[in-house]
DNA sequence: TCGCCCTTTCTGGTCGGACCAAAATATCTG
DNA sequence: CAGATATTTTGGTCCGACCAGAAAGGGCGA
């Protein structure tokens, strides 16, 4: 029996919108646990006293926004989402922002602005594991050279070590949101060698600032690398630059 | 007859997906133009050889996401999203991570984060057309003190301001993002004269360091600015704090 | 008794049809 | 021509049905 819905007949047109907030309020009160599974849709509409239509066009409500996860042929499952669920709820718009070049300089530019921010909380902040983090990922780094796609791989991984460092869960996330969103246009790059030992060396360069707590020399060295990369893809594209 | 689609059988198990690459590419490809609106849902389902109830997935698909603008009972408008449409696809989610004061600090923290870079950056290039835009929405937060209601609306102008200076639209969709997603823990707070008094003092504190060309300083302001605002909070809910 | 395979049931995905109410459109009237 | 009215369109909801994959149950052999 559960609860009936006390039927909060908001003026809403919708009669789905009413199951979701219902849902969600359960999910959020914990009478849906983590990672337990709904109850079948039949259950559902029997519940609420609607039919399936309305309630799958809730559950699909929920799982679009990754409070749920709907796989083709299985009962739906509670996610209380973190913060890279959030992001990836974008993915459709942010394509869209994403479609001209400057959609892409504007994303870019918070990148670089946030970036800043962190390594100069870096510069100031950092104990020694996370200089010996940072250490660790730029070793990788130097050591993948020669191998463009593992450079790749170290390359992101020592920004996401810098995107750790303020032990904010938001963070991370923000970082694979870049990475997700912004490697199409890096992606496509000629990857040498030689374009991997400059950025490699950007990155000492800016893990020293950081050993030497000079926030203002971080910034710069960051902004220096990060320009670089962007002229890079611009070249790549053969586009004009912002 | 229209362009039947050409059928990209994606090994997708859900039919609507498909149907949602579809219309999205179209939308982007400018074939549904900005504003105009969609086909009816029977339409579709002739269009694309499915049924309505497909149809009707896709196109909510597209409306929770913000590339559709579907009211109750009009026919959905496409809308190529702004970076605040973006934003708001993630109400739901990010009304979950906030559920705790750990969440809300978290994201508060991304705030001081930004801000004090973007003051950084106002102190460093604003231009004079910045300064008199800040100064007038100085003065009118001065002109508040007296209406705590009009106030706070001052207070978020003022840094709606600093959120422009970048000139990159995606900083004032974040700022009504903050404003949207912390104001439940503002709204809530006592507001007198006094305290309103002195945040308008930390604003012109911040507004005179960014006069005198300093980045340090002005970033101290701003930190001392949040982090007292961040107390009040705080306080207000009588919670830990962070 | 244990483990594997097969059958039944359950469940989500899709479909088609139907009805309603509101919106849009056409039509009629003054 | 304007306004009121009738008709069509269209989205919102419901129902019943079918399919295919997943889960559960049961029987068989070792």
């Amino acid at each position: 029996m559960a609860v009936v819905p006390q039927d909060t007949h908001k003026k809403s047109g919708r009669a789905a919108d009413d199951v979701v907030r219902c849902l969600v309020a359960k999910i959020h009160a914990g009478e849906y646990p983590d990672g337990s599974q709904l109850p079948p849709e039949r259950s559902l509409m029997e519940e609420y006293g609607i039919s399936r239509t309305v309630v799958r066009e809730a559950v699909q409500t929920l799982s679009r926004q990754g409070l749920l996860e709907a796989r083709p042929r299985y009962r739906p499952v509670v996610r209380k989402p973190g913060y890279d669920a959030a992001i990836s709820a974008l993915e459709n718009v942010v394509t869209h922002l994403l479609s001209d070049q400057n959609g892409v300089r504007n994303l870019f530019d918070t990148r670089i602005m946030i970036e800043v921010s962190l390594v100069r909380r870096a510069a100031r902040h950092a104990v020694k594991e996370d200089i010996a983090a940072l250490k660790a990922a730029l070793e990788a780094n130097e050591a993948a050279i020669p191998d463009s796609d593992l450079f790749y791989q170290t390359d992101r991984a020592f920004h996401g070590v810098l995107y750790e460092i303020a032990r904010n869960p938001v963070l991370p996330a923000i970082h694979s949101a870049y990475v997700t969103w912004l490697s199409p246009q890096w992606s496509q790059m000629p990857r040498l060698p030689q374009r991997n030992r400059e950025n490699f060396e950007a990155h000492q360069r800016i893990f020293d600032a950081i050993l030497l707590r000079d926030p203002d020399l971080a910034e710069q060295e960051l902004r220096d690398h990060l320009d670089s990369a962007w002229l890079q893809v611009c070249r790549t594209f053969d586009q004009d630059r912002g």
